[in-house]
DNA sequence: CTATTTGCCAAACGATCGTTTGGCTTGAGC
DNA sequence: GCTCAAGCCAAACGATCGTTTGGCAAATAG
């Protein structure tokens, strides 16, 4: 069988597929898209790939042209929700300027990302708990990377005088991150509060506190 | 089949079990236990009664003296991770005093709890997923109670003039809480960080920011 | 002592799971 | 027109799931 999905380079951003095919049908991106929010609602064990073939009104055994196995999915809908947000946003930890300016940037676009990706955020999530030690590895390097700049980015505000000297990096980058990471789990996407809100109250809640100054 | 914790009602703190007996083992306190901490640990569709009845030496079968099904763990599960943190804690909404002070001590101690009852934290969350719509309400209604009264210590907390006013109440409260109930999905057992320090940075984050003043 | 209940085992049930196989249909390339 | 691969169906596989049933041994009550 063929696999073309398994071996492609994280590097591109071209699908997965590599249908260079002119009017034919390829279903890649609408069988992602429905593992990666069946995941998210139903949980991985939850979904099964009868779920995903009913959606693409298939049956299930079909799948199996365009995936090696179900846990496959779990890698392609993590690389895919890693594309698309993930390392746009870790590049804005490696920019230049005042530390404080670059916290703000990160804060709003972290908590941008998680609320309009929700499905590929929680996928990832999702996808992650039951990823094998083996793959979860290839993920883990680029989430401890991201970190470790926020983290280098706060001991940087505190020396530029605009963060406060009694809290602990590591700690904090933690707290930060698990909060904005945690967005998607009560963000509902056609909620009263819309995103540019949810935003500013993450960076209100995240770097200015809620005490009046 | 008997089933004495169905009908237990909510108010009690006793153990779901009616065990007045003397000598007999009881082993409903290590299936919730266990229960939890496999919900937690393998999420709900992910353990099987197996892996249960495993960890208490016996056959899956056998537990069908204590539950009347697997769908019956998950409110059991909820209850008593309800019973353990969520209620005392909801009880300092409703103290009186200054309403700065309530909120710090609402997130010190829901924080402190999240982190210390980590099993029950993450089984109850895994066990909303999977409750059905008619079991999930008996719940919502706490938790909406204790989210609206912390809605209503931000309100407060801007008219006496410590907390700042540009910002919505109702999102504030979702932020806030949401950060302190995701601390169990990075926080660890026998990490490097203790509770104490822990605890400190949710308020320094939630609270006081980041920002020097 | 006997009678009854508790705690658990042993075995089986139907259902559903992920996965495999073989074949049909359609469209592209030569 | 022929060839070949793509895309999907149909049917089956063994394994495992949650659940039920019958029964045995030990402890309790009378």
């Amino acid at each position: 069988m063929r696999d073309p999905h398994i071996d492609q380079s994280a590097q591109t951003i071209d699908l997965p597929c590599g249908s260079a095919g002119k009017g034919r049908t390829d279903r890649w991106p609408e069988l992602l898209e429905a593992a990666a929010e069946l995941f998210a609602e139903k949980g991985y064990d939850g979904t099964s790939l009868r779920d995903i073939a009913d959606r693409l009104g298939m049956l299930k055994g079909s799948l199996y042209h365009y995936i090696s196995g179900k846990s496959d999915l779990l890698v392609h809908v993590m690389r895919e929700a890693h594309r698309r947000g993930l390392r746009s946003i870790a590049a804005l930890a490696r920019e230049e300027g005042p530390a404080i300016e670059r916290l703000e940037a990160i804060v709003v676009a972290h908590a941008r990302y998680v609320c309009t990706e929700r499905v590929f955020t929680a996928g990832f999530f999702e996808a992650r708990r039951h990823l094998p030690e083996a793959r979860a590895v290839e993920f883990a390097a680029d989430e401890r990377d991201y970190r470790l700049r926020v983290e280098a980015l706060i001991v940087r505000g505190q020396d530029e005088g605009a963060l406060r000297t009694d809290l602990d990096p590591k700690l904090t980058a933690l707290c930060l991150l698990g909060f904005l990471n945690s967005l998607h789990l009560w963000v509902r996407p056609n909620g009263v509060h819309s995103i540019r809100r949810i935003c500013d109250h993450a960076v209100m809640l995240g770097l200015d506190g809620l005490r009046r100054r």
